[in-house]
DNA sequence: TCCCGCAAGTGGTCAGACCACTCTGCCAGC
DNA sequence: GCTGGCAGAGTGGTCTGACCACTTGCGGGA
């Protein structure tokens, strides 16, 4: 209990937090709350470490704990700089963690249908012309059969992502995010196996209904592409389309029900 | 160009990426593939230095960017161990991102609301008695106008995350939790504003239908209740209930396009 | 038998050193 | 006058070795 207050006489009451948290805590406050813009730059680490008292070590750590959370950028030589805010680190630490928990792509499928057809019915509302123009751009790859798979594949990626973006809602891309990246692999199988014209259907329906202005008929055609989909991989799987014996019979993934 | 490789002779070809990432790298791979449960400890620090040919100095901070991310958790004199992956993390970077960005309550319940409505249609078929049974634990406390505000938000929250756990699939779990960290003040404004009478009411609707095991009726009963708070919540910051003039009159937040 | 205290091992912090890189500004060459 | 290259200052990246504070477990004394 005699602690090292003696030597490290800095806070008269130490509490219990290491100084890398604390110092974390202090460039955070300066980042949001000192009006700090992304690309504007920090103090270098010798200076911050001479403002606050602490040696270069804990706020390299700190500065690094930062980094990891996308906050703040280091260029080896040149500095460290305010990050722009992305949901890019959220996806990360999403994916990593849906990856450890072994998911199965059902259960993935079944939080992604009610998101999907929220979004869909949202762009609906919401969607301009210039994310109509974008939409109309992924559709031009995904049409294109002299494409590559890969092309295919990213076309599909954004034309989600687009609808996304086209509600004006931020929260809904940084929650699809993580999850699409995890799809990706089972998009390659669906857009391999059954060619792409399938998808450039169902993406053409849906992009009708958005340009249109129809909430409902966005909704329900997000629903049957997404349903469809899951079908064809059941189908891959090698397992029969779906459980046609259980109790509910009808619709494969039958739970987010909502016709809503 | 001559580099450092002389001194440095590690890699033969040496990687742009520096150290501290290399080994972030490689621990995250011990963790995710080396078969590493939650509670297992990493070697200790200058064992991981010596066994990887680097400093200390990067292996702290490796481990301090593991940590920041919540996959680990260092301990004093005691060690370092894997944590049991929770959406915490993922919850704090969420709320940092959306105080940056400055996100609107109504872009979280236009999240909230597809997903919840998925969550009690799911739930309803696939609860088991152990579920009722905590859910009907929370609707006790819930319903005791003898408890604090505090327990009352608590139960609430319970009553939402068990139904998550319910649906017997994880990823629902995920995402909702840094959904409903995030809603933890406005929840405390209506329960504390319009009494925990009526989420008891609203929960005792929602828990019957799953207990019947009405995957439809589940879902439009949460429907309503999210909605409901939706209102409630405009009240409270001022605003008219509802901007009935809207070109679709009808249910609040529509598509969640909110009324807007 | 039980409890206390000590020793070993671990994370936390420090100091100072060197390397690799970026940037800027000066100066020589055109 | 303008341009290109070079040098120096400043910055992040890494290393070393030391010490402190803490936890843990074991052994010896009451």
């Amino acid at each position: 209990m005699t602690e090292c207050l003696l030597k490290h006489q800095r806070n008269a009451v130490m509490s219990r937090v290491d100084r890398v948290s604390e110092v974390v805590q202090a460039l955070e406050d300066k980042i949001f709350q000192g009006g700090l813009a992304p690309g504007d730059p920090l103090p270098s680490e010798r200076d911050i470490s001479a403002q606050m008292g602490v040696s270069r070590t804990v706020v390299r750590e700190a500065i690094g704990r930062l980094a990891s959370l996308g906050l703040v950028r280091s260029v080896h030589g040149s500095g460290t700089r305010v990050e722009a805010p992305t949901g890019r680190q959220i996806s990360v630490g999403f994916e990593r963690l849906l990856r450890w928990s072994e998911c199965r792509l059902e259960d993935l499928a079944a939080v992604r249908l009610p998101l999907e057809t929220a979004i869909a019915a949202s762009a609906a509302n919401h969607r301009s012309e210039a994310h109509l123009a974008l939409l109309d751009e992924t559709q031009r790859t995904l049409g294109d059969p002299d494409q590559s798979l890969k092309a295919h594949v990213k076309a599909d990626l954004e034309f989600h992502a687009i609808l996304a973006e086209a509600t004006g809602n931020p929260i809904f891309q940084m929650v699809l995010s993580p999850i699409q990246e995890l799809l990706i692999e089972s998009r390659r199988q669906t857009l391999g196996k059954h060619g792409s014209e399938l998808a450039h259907d169902h993406h053409a329906r849906i992009l009708a209904a958005v340009r249109q202005g129809d909430p409902d008929l966005a909704s329900e055609e997000m629903r049957r592409h997404i349903q469809t989909n899951f079908q064809h991989l059941h189908e891959a799987a090698g397992r029969p389309a779906a459980d046609r014996s259980g109790p509910e019979a009808e619709t494969p993934p039958a739970d987010f029900s909502p016709p809503v």
